[in-house]
DNA sequence: CAGTTGACAAGTA
DNA sequence: TTACTTGCCAACT
């Protein structure tokens, strides 16, 4: 049973971000599109104020490219190393969203 | 109430 | 292929 009478645009959000399953990801895009209201933008902008308390899968979310969207490389690298440990494979700096894409 | 601040996506050259 | 432009909108000061 899932009520999504949230508070605001950005928990929606965040409850969407931890339906992903471990070994996927979501592009932002996709999040936006499921969460049904918003833009691709929101999620990111979502993502930037969330904070740790919440132990969202940040790491699974990327762009429509594949790629790691974060500005830090420590930051990039901290993602990509977390979605090794769980299984994405990266060709280069890239996702392969065909194998690794969440699809609900 | 107005200004600031942001993890995007699609199109163009 | 990369770099740049435009459209998009909530939450916080």
């Amino acid at each position: 049973m899932i009520d999504i009478q949230k508070k605001t645009t950005y928990e929606r959000i965040y409850a969407i971000i931890r339906m992903i399953p471990k070994g996927k990801v979501a592009t932002y895009g996709l999040i936006a599109q499921i969460e049904g209201t918003c833009t691709p933008r929101m999620v990111g902008y979502a993502l930037s104020n969330a904070k740790q308390e919440l132990e969202l899968p940040w790491h699974r979310v990327i762009n429509s490219s594949g790629r790691i969207s974060l500005k830090e490389p420590e930051s990039v690298d901290l993602q990509r190393t977390l979605l090794l440990s769980e299984g994405v494979v990266f060709t280069g700096d890239k996702v392969n969203l065909k194998m690794f894409l969440w699809r609900p």
